[in-house]
DNA sequence: GTTCCGCATGAATCGATAG
DNA sequence: ACTATCGATTCATGCGGAA
């Protein structure tokens, strides 16, 4: 199977009107967070930025498919002492848009940046609200499992005997599916918080997220072959995530020198074999 | 010096208009989240829930200080598919009000409720809104200060005043000095990040949040002989903490049943020497 | 006294069933 | 159609009894 990695150069609001209604199925992005400088990326400031947002909101609702989910990473900065209300209304305004607001999660960065101030410790977390356009979404859980707690390890040598038992049964009847469902026991099913550093700083090109956050709502809400989008590209994490993974993958980026750091890093489009 | 401990049966929106302006250092409380505890509490429904709070944090703003923090615990529940929003409706609202929205700390719950759905994972975290007045506001960070390092977070998260003392009376000479040496030698500051399992099962009467979590805020905001006061008393956690604390305290409860059980449990006003 | 194991119990959420 | 109630699902924690 072949995967397509499309990397586009221009506003997300223009270029996404080239791309068809219902397309993708997942949707993955850290925008420039607003910003008082007005010299830096983007450089959306706190009063603007829903105003902003909200018409490319609306491109990114109406390429989703019905069954895809789209992924929003942000974190309101502090202003004047006070964090801002932007993202709250951005909320409640892609609401209005017709966005169901399904969840939010949390992104814990076990290594936050240092710092100390007066009135305020380290920002140690950020936003990733899930929007969804219909209340059936596809989301693969089994993809994320996570180990279980110290207790399972004496839970299971007592289960053991008995899950041996049943499974030789079921083998005898030819299906061996409650085997990995027994297997499986040491697994558990992650919640809305997730514990991630950010990435260290030796690489060259210092990206929004680690890699690792990408892969996990990949993982989660897209199987191989479908289509993932990044509107607001930057280093370019999760077109490179969604390559790796076999998943086609649109991103789009306005600045022309990510543009072009992105664009040559990025393997050609070749024949993956998978199964 | 007497340190008092005043609870009060009644809604907070009447009883506040008793207690003075300026004269609160903190107020933290957890109040009853929109259609939950409908048996004991009635239940606010999640489209009158800001409208039903609006009059009663206007009290707030009245009594606390200046210098002082209020903290909110609380979280949306998922109505019909989606995240409600009426807490950010809410924090839009108390900013109208006057308040300043100066941050949003998390309690990540680690022992969560259980449950699996097709579209949703374990509700693992809450809010911890902190609003201000003004500013300038009192923050003794000092005092909340970690352990750094793996090993101190999961060995050392648990031990509270009264562990330390005991270690201290129990060894005398050799143990507990290392430990607090150790302590002494590389302490951090903490992130917004709380971690804190719920307090469940056999305890005598289960509060809604352990009492690790007002002793950090009020150890954060307040100094012995400042005034703390809970609107919302429900199980009392928060004036047993302030008491035990050397902080007088206010708690309003709405219910007779929670209220005696509180006063019940609470020790007389009594000398409390410190120095 | 320790360590180990069993068990109850949560600010939950969904889907089905009933008025 | 819209609301109220109920069963099923599931995992970390702390207590109490047992080895």
């Amino acid at each position: 199977m072949e995967i397509h990695t499309n990397i586009f150069l221009g506003d997300c609001l223009d270029t996404l009107k080239g791309i068809p209604d219902n397309s993708v199925d997942l949707i993955f992005t850290s925008p420039p967070y607003a910003d008082q400088r007005k010299s830096t990326y983007g450089g959306i400031r706190p009063e603007e930025y829903v105003e902003w947002f909200l018409p490319r909101s609306e491109q990114f609702l109406r390429v989703l498919k019905p069954s895809g989910s789209f992924v929003l990473n942000i974190k309101e900065k502090v202003v004047n002492g006070e964090r801002s209300t932007y993202v709250l209304e951005l909320i409640i305004g892609m609401r209005q848009q017709g966005w169901l607001w399904t969840e939010e999660f949390i992104w814990h960065k076990k290594n936050s940046y240092p710092g100390k101030w007066p009135n305020r410790f380290r920002d140690a977390w950020e936003r990733l609200l899930q929007f969804n356009k219909d209340r059936k979404f596809n989301m693969y859980q089994d993809e994320v499992m996570v180990p279980m707690g110290e207790w399972a390890k004496t839970r299971l040598r007592k289960l053991s005997e008995t899950d041996l038992r049943r499974d030789d049964s079921k083998v005898g009847s030819g299906f061996g599916k409650n085997i990995s469902n027994w297997l499986d026991r040491d697994m558990a099913y992650p919640s809305n918080v997730l514990h991630l550093a950010t990435e260290c700083s030796n690489k060259s090109h210092s990206a929004a997220f680690p890699e690792e956050l990408p892969e996990w709502f990949i993982k989660l809400f897209t199987q191989e072959g479908d289509v993932v989008l990044d509107p607001f590209l930057g280093s370019g994490t999760t077109v490179k995530v969604a390559q790796r993974m076999h998943r086609h993958s649109i991103g789009i980026e306005i600045l022309p020198d990510y543009y072009y750091m992105v664009k040559n890093q990025l393997e050609p489009s070749k024949l993956v074999l998978f199964g």
